[in-house]
DNA sequence: TTGAAAGCGCTAACAA
DNA sequence: TTGTTAGCGCTTTCAA
């Protein structure tokens, strides 16, 4: 015999109308909200919520998305959730927008702009009610015309040449250009830079303060560009053929997270001493540098702030459409963790 | 003058129909590829196709839901996707599912259950077609509602206390148990074991596969709890203090990557030397452990193989309705990786 | 081979 | 204050 859970029939707002003898409407008010505004007796509307609760009636989503055109969905665009700093920025991402009544939608990109393309398009498909996204370059055109549109949207991590829009990124120039100083202080000279060969914004900065801090001292820059995405042993090995190669280098900074874990994996295999025979900074902190022998010196995103921003940012033109037009660019500073492994040995 | 981009007034499938001079049946059969079985001319379908290339048009997938009562989302449930575990399965699912027409909808638990209900009412109120689960206790009830509804399901890392369901899952006991011989094996005697305090049955396993290696040896079993989920420092002086207390600890091991982590920084705080006064084997691999000094031994998980099981056994079942109360559990097995944190130091 | 029309479940304008 | 009803955009049966 089933019991009253087993053959719960799926409840329409119809049934419950029914059941309680008002209209469909009179339901509907209530649910949502506009009981007061509808001059709906209380005692009605008292009865309507207590019997909704009792039998767990759950208005149809899709039907209500369709009707009122909000979705309540926030499609979240990154380059890859298995990289540490997005995941992280998705987490906090996520705990937010939940708080505030919003599920995510994800997808990674990989920096394919064709896969992005399509991520893009099923997202309008799907009709999220807003956009946070750090992109691969080439899809430009597509987000020109989403913020035509009018779509709440926020770009994070990096910009989109070309592309007027809601941005919150990290001042990856002055992050780099100081840690390099922080570099040349501790008395090195031949500092490499191994950054990813991505047209990307951040990037672009990143390296930009580097050379920057060299020049200032009248120094030469030397950047090594690395295949990216690729296999992960092939990038170990590449970077391990560059410190090969630059035998007077006596000092790498790492453009991304993912680069310095590989390029401590390339040094430990060609038994390179931190930071006797060559200083190590990477950009980004996680677990490793931390607990690294020696600690890596890193230059921290402050991602607690970045997924706030994000997320406010977002909300902001999604609970106040009048304001679409005016768009926010912030850029967070990210700070220098000075440890161990650009220290110059005392001789 | 606004150009035909621009004004892009969301074309409706009775506007191609209209242009077309065909009816609105005709483009949808020849849309959802039923041309050929309704006996549509070629022809006809043909000027179809191209024309809403050539326009651009999209359906609008949120009426076709409602209508077909599929969404083509899975909905994915995981412990928190800050977990590198948890991040690297949620990226290996998403891009198996996207390749299959299938996007992810997803939401972190942090092992709350109460917060996990909420989680699965809006997946169901979003209709979503299928879960991937790997969930806290307390649930149990609504999971096994959920399987009683029929909705393709899997449970992954963890199951449900009396629930059957599909599910795949790695085995930890054996896992642990050939950890903890291999420890005993390089001739450590008191082995101890960090685990959250957290009922679900991945750490009961891991831990019983660590007790049996022990209670074989003819030794007593040392199981330190922390709390969990909890802040980052507490966690980091939980263990420290653990280790202070166990002055003749010669071994430990860690149930998960996260404690792993925060054992690691516990002892280095300590300045405990591994393995010479303390050997450490932790759950799950990462590049933390790998390059670690000295590289720490793990209970590798087979991450590849988990995804690939986990959505082959969703799409089975979602591409099979057929098949639907056939139940798949399945068991992999982890690999043990020795590295020389585990090594008895040559004497 | 194609067209008309009945919904999917809900919201909200309009009437009463 | 509450009820009726017209859609939201699409799929699919049935009739032509």
């Amino acid at each position: 015999m089933p019991t009253e859970l087993d053959l719960k029939k799926k409840l329409l707002i119809h049934d419950i109308a029914k059941h309680l003898e008002v209209s469909i409407a009179t339901v509907s008010l209530v649910l949502n909200g506009k009981a007061k505004e509808k001059r709906i007796s209380d005692s009605v509307a008292e009865r309507v919520l207590k019997y909704v609760e009792e039998v767990g009636y759950k208005p149809n989503q899709l039907a209500k998305s369709l009707r009122t055109g909000k979705t309540h969905v926030i499609g979240l665009v990154i380059e890859d959730i298995a990289n540490p700093f997005f995941a992280t920025v998705a987490a906090l991402i996520e705990q937010k927008a939940l708080a505030r009544g919003y599920r995510m939608l994800f997808c990674s990109t990989n920096n394919d702009s064709s896969k992005t393309r399509d991520l893009l398009t099923m997202f309008q498909e799907r009709h999220v009610d807003g956009y946070i996204l750090a992109l691969p370059n080439g899809v430009e055109a597509e987000v020109r015309a989403l913020v035509r549109s009018g779509k709440p949207l926020v770009l994070f991590d990096r910009l989109l040449p070309g592309v007027q829009a809601n941005a919150v990124v990290v001042d990856g120039a002055t992050g780099m250009y100081e840690a390099t100083q922080h570099l040349l202080s501790q008395g090195f000279k031949r500092i490499a830079l191994l950054m990813p060969r991505l047209d990307q914004t951040q990037m672009n900065a990143r390296a930009q303060g580097y050379t920057q801090a060299l020049r200032e001292a009248g120094l030469s820059p030397l950047v090594h560009e690395v295949e990216f995405p690729q296999d992960t042993e092939q990038l170990v090995q590449d970077a391990q053929s560059f410190f090969e190669d630059c035998t007077t280098c006596d000092a790498v900074m790492f453009a991304t997270n993912y680069l310095g874990v590989y390029g401590l994996e390339a040094l430990r295999r060609l038994g390179r001493r931190i930071p006797e025979e060559i200083a190590v900074i990477s950009f980004d902190d996680n677990d490793l540098f931390r607990l690294y022998s020696p600690p890596i010196t890193v230059v921290a995103q402050p991602i607690e702030a970045l997924a706030e921003e994000v997320i406010g940012t977002l909300l902001a033109s999604l609970e106040n459409p009048a304001e679409t037009g005016r768009i926010v660019q912030l850029q967070l500073a990210p700070q220098l963790v000075v440890r161990a492994s650009s220290m110059r040995p005392s001789a």
